[in-house]
DNA sequence: TATATCTAGTCAAACGTTTGATGTTTGTGC
DNA sequence: GCACAAACATCAAACGTTTGACTAGATATA
């Protein structure tokens, strides 16, 4: 293929027709406006030529591109949301749309020439997509056809479609709760995220729900959580408060590090203690040792449903009136829950209790 | 902004001018065509209108439409490559080129269809993008303007841009060899990936070059390897051949098994025994305790570089003749490597070896 | 026979932009 | 008072496609 395709007029030319019917015949608008044997000749001719239509002059035309335009957020350069992109990528090719897909920074000042550059491109929507789940500081200038997702805009008159952080995580703490877990602790993420907020208050009712047992005392939060917090975190649980049979996390890296605390502590997982955590990166959650359960962030949904909603609105046939959908997380379950050691037993492997005892008195 | 801009007519009658006027002016080719009162008179009136030029149009009329393709095959899905995709677009943009985005999965038919979509986009170029290093099934049909990066069709006749897997292993290797190492395991890709045949190639070249004992049985090698692999595998060369004193593996999430197998042999990282590997998933090598030692893939140096070379392509001014450019990845040192432990000494701590010794005689 | 209908096509305008060719003032030199 | 140029601006064609209006001939109907 030479990116030089033949035009309408090479095809007509080579079947000895109008352009008029060769674009009516291809695009099968033109029933019965010429005999079979012509139909049949322009077709030929059209496999022969490798004739394939110049989009920029049939929008043009028809002044309907049939593309949106996907603002991504660090979406494709993160580990995290990729789904996102293929599931916004399947679901409007399978509408017949396009994507003009543009990743940017997290700054208002990108994000208004990246919508700016779509507006040029004659987009017909524009989805705005994150990586992470938080509100998105804004141009003034905005599209009339725009859909969030992962994120959310100040005004909220745009619909959204953002994870359910309370369904979502306490079907993780349902887990320990059912599990007969009444000694949880949580490592949490401090800084005021969506998600960050929503889990922590998640805690709290699960608590209630549940009875957990001090459980205020057993929140440790911590600002702009990493791996190292997770494990800074569950040394001073399990050596301050041994009793713990099951720890919370805000997400898997942060299990990740307490995986790493509880393995030098010699405190098996999940038979001493249980971990639950959030998000699903299958590098963390599929890699650590046992399989981490944990909830698995909706990506691919929200980036098919915000694709469709954005379509409906294209095409003005959306009846929905809701603006904010909240779509839940599916609990994978891996090997890290299992119910609580009896109570009086120390979380400390036994075979291993004396080396230990000696760093816990440290 | 409403994605319906004015055009270059509404601008024209706002300014009391013709159309052609304004385009000259606001494209700044109409040097000394109008008064500068006039010019100042179309700039304001542009700018209350908010008028952007439609590119449909304007690359009609010029035959080119400044947009390169990206085909990107899983890269935005998968954790691995994204920073292909942000050094991509930031270096077409700096080119003041637009990039046309598609993700497909990895099968010949999907990348026909995307080929053909970009076509008729009427892109200048494609760039072929790959979320790991290995050969493309290709279509016949095939853009004449096309450069690969991180993965090759089976030609050789386009630009292509690959890590450089032996020079790149290597700086892990002689790290490893410089510090002293001799007693060396590798865990290794059993199939013919371009990665795995070269690293384990390069493992041969360091060993011969820096004497390692009995190199040729410390190679483990497996298929499809993965982070369990990595925690069999260390466990296995531990327990067997307990004079290993650092451990090269295929990529990060075999380190990440590694790293679990010692931690539960309480074997430390990396006083006892050292381990480095390929990647730098910051996920993995970033939350692992000690960081992980590693190279880091050169996705932004290929996304760069061949968005460069296509362009230039594009531009027809690209006098480089060489097809195969292979990019050296960084080593990224972390905490994971030391000095060998004296030959005499046991991997296993001191403190533990009897609970330990225990588990190696089952 | 005159008219309507059908078949098999063509014509031409339009989408919004760019740009070489062309036009209309105004001012200057002689 | 006239030629001529500079300064300022417009005209019109073209890019490739789509589609309503049109036509020429053939066949059917009244």
């Amino acid at each position: 293929m030479n990116l030089k395709t033949a035009k309408l007029a090479d095809v007509a030319k080579a079947a000895g027709v109008s352009t008029s019917l060769v674009s009516l015949v291809l695009s099968g608008k033109g029933a019965n406006r010429c005999s079979e044997e012509t139909e049949a000749r322009i077709k030929a001719a059209a496999l022969e030529l490798g004739y394939r239509a110049n989009r920029l002059a049939r929008s043009l035309k028809e002044q309907q591109t049939r593309t949106i335009g996907l603002l991504s957020i660090e979406v494709a350069t993160s580990p995290y949301a990729g789904e996102m992109l293929m599931a916004a990528q399947r679901t409007a090719r399978s509408h017949d749309y396009d994507l003009f897909f543009v990743e940017v920074e997290n700054s208002a000042k990108s994000i208004g020439e990246a919508l700016e550059l779509m507006a040029e491109h004659q987009v017909v929507g524009v989805l705005i997509a994150a990586f992470f789940h938080h509100e998105i500081e804004l141009p003034e200038r905005l599209p009339s056809n725009l859909v969030f997702a992962n994120c959310f805009g100040s005004s909220g008159d745009y619909p959204t479609y953002v994870p359910a952080e309370t369904a979502s995580f306490m079907q993780s703490l349902k887990m320990l709760g059912i599990s007969g877990h009444q000694n949880v602790a949580l490592i949490m993420e401090k800084l005021p995220w969506p998600a960050a907020v929503a889990r922590t208050e998640t805690f709290r009712l699960a608590a209630q729900q549940f009875e957990w047992i001090d459980s205020e005392k057993r929140m440790h939060l911590y600002e702009d959580l990493n791996s190292d917090h997770g494990y800074e975190a569950a040394m001073k649980i399990m050596l301050e408060d041994p009793s713990v049979t099951a720890i919370a996390c805000y997400n898997d890296r942060v299990a990740m590090g307490v995986y790493q605390a509880l393995n030098e502590l010699r405190i098996s997982i999940p038979s001493q203690v249980s971990v639950v955590a959030f998000d699903d990166l299958e590098l963390i959650s599929g890699g650590l040792r046992p399989g981490l359960t944990t909830v698995r962030l909706p990506h691919y949904q929200m980036g098919r449903e915000a694709v469709e909603r954005l379509i409906r609105i294209c095409e003005e046939r959306d009846e929905e009136t809701q603006k904010l959908v909240e779509i839940r997380g599916e609990l994978v379950v891996r090997d890290s829950v299992s119910v609580p050691r009896p109570a009086t037993e120390s979380p400390f492997e036994t075979s291993l209790s004396a080396p230990l005892q000696e760093k816990e008195e440290k």
